[in-house]
DNA sequence: TACCGAATGATACATCATTGCATTAACGGG
DNA sequence: CCCGTTAATGCAATGATGTATCATTCGGTA
């Protein structure tokens, strides 16, 4: 990767929002669900954990801890050191209100309910990287039975994918109808 | 992790191979199919990337990069830079006679035939940090469902797991009878 | 021979994450 | 209020993982 398709990769030029979504009303839900969540978890949502999740929430993209660094330093002025960041992230996922995404080595805020115990899989977009959970219980399940039919005994399981997401899978045909190539 | 416990993992004392195995011609029959694998898709199987194999393969575990690179230092005595690791392990997978596994950020050498194009989730034990794969139909299966559910164009989909291998998982009972404890 | 493309070597750098220790904030019992 | 305890943060260094760039080598080929 180029150093200068690095920066137009700082998620500022994506194709985020395609429309519809009141983002401002979305983060600070986020922000409600992440207070209860501490509060349930008797943790404490302290200034940095929550300007961190902010930074996280306010992108519906999975971050990378040093984005999220660079993020802050460029609206605050001071930068932080990155075991500052990762200490609040790991309090963020404690809370279940952040997930990390292990094929990307980042971080993304949770927008699912999440309720009772139903496990979800992050899906990323690599046109806009936008992330969303569905369910995964089904998948799961089959992880779960595939293992135990050759005698593995699971303890943890890890599903992501990535693709295109509903509102960009639409947009190719766009492409195609222009005439469009991606190889010159 | 503590610097004497890292030293510990260099699976050398790891309670690998249960007893059966015939080691010597699981590498050689790994090193056989790896050939076969090179001359199918029309790429080189050269020397370097034969070595990083014979390195990859002679473990059951998922090596990072720079644990092939220290191995093969302690051997020859001569250090590769890590890109050539990495450009060797590139034509691996390219070849698809190693995988990656995303949450560890390693690689482990395919014993799985593979046949036809089904596919394979990798599962890690923690343990003995052995890999052994197992067909993953259902599961993609149950990945595609979700993501199509939601109108989501799934391309690329990670499934694994850790926990304990069919092996290590009858022993805690041993150490459930000898009343040993995990927390002093 | 001259050329080309694939592979490798070599140096430096970028990115991701943790260790160790000092300092400060928060909280409750005297 | 003072003190002791613990959680949280600051700070410096380092480890761990991965890539960019350019030079060199090597095998085939016109
Ligand atoms: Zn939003
Ligand atoms: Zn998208
Ligand atoms: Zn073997
Ligand atoms: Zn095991």
């Amino acid at each position: 990767m180029t150093p200068s398709a690095k920066v137009d990769q700082q998620h500022s030029m994506e194709p985020r929002d395609h429309g519809q979504h009141d983002h401002g009303a979305c983060v600070l839900s986020a922000l409600e669900r992440a207070r209860t969540a501490f509060g349930d978890k008797g943790i404490k949502l302290t200034p940095l954990r929550q300007r961190v999740f902010e930074e996280i929430a306010g992108s519906h993209d999975a971050l990378g801890a040093y984005e999220v660094l660079d993020r802050m330093a460029r609206k605050s002025g001071e930068r932080l050191a990155p075991i500052s960041v990762y200490r609040a992230i790991d309090a963020l996922l404690a809370a279940g209100v952040v997930h990390r995404i292990e094929s990307k080595n980042a971080f993304f805020a949770c927008h699912a309910p999440h309720q009772g115990q139903e496990r979800h899989i992050a899906l990323v977009c690599e046109r806009c990287q936008t992330v969303i959970e569905v369910s995964g219980a089904d998948i799961f399940a089959a992880m779960e039975t595939a293992s135990a039919a050759c005698g593995f005994k699971l303890s943890l399981a890890v599903a992501e994918g990535s693709g295109l997401c509903p509102a960009c899978a639409t947009l190719p045909t766009i492409a195609q109808a222009t005439g469009m190539v991606t190889q010159p």
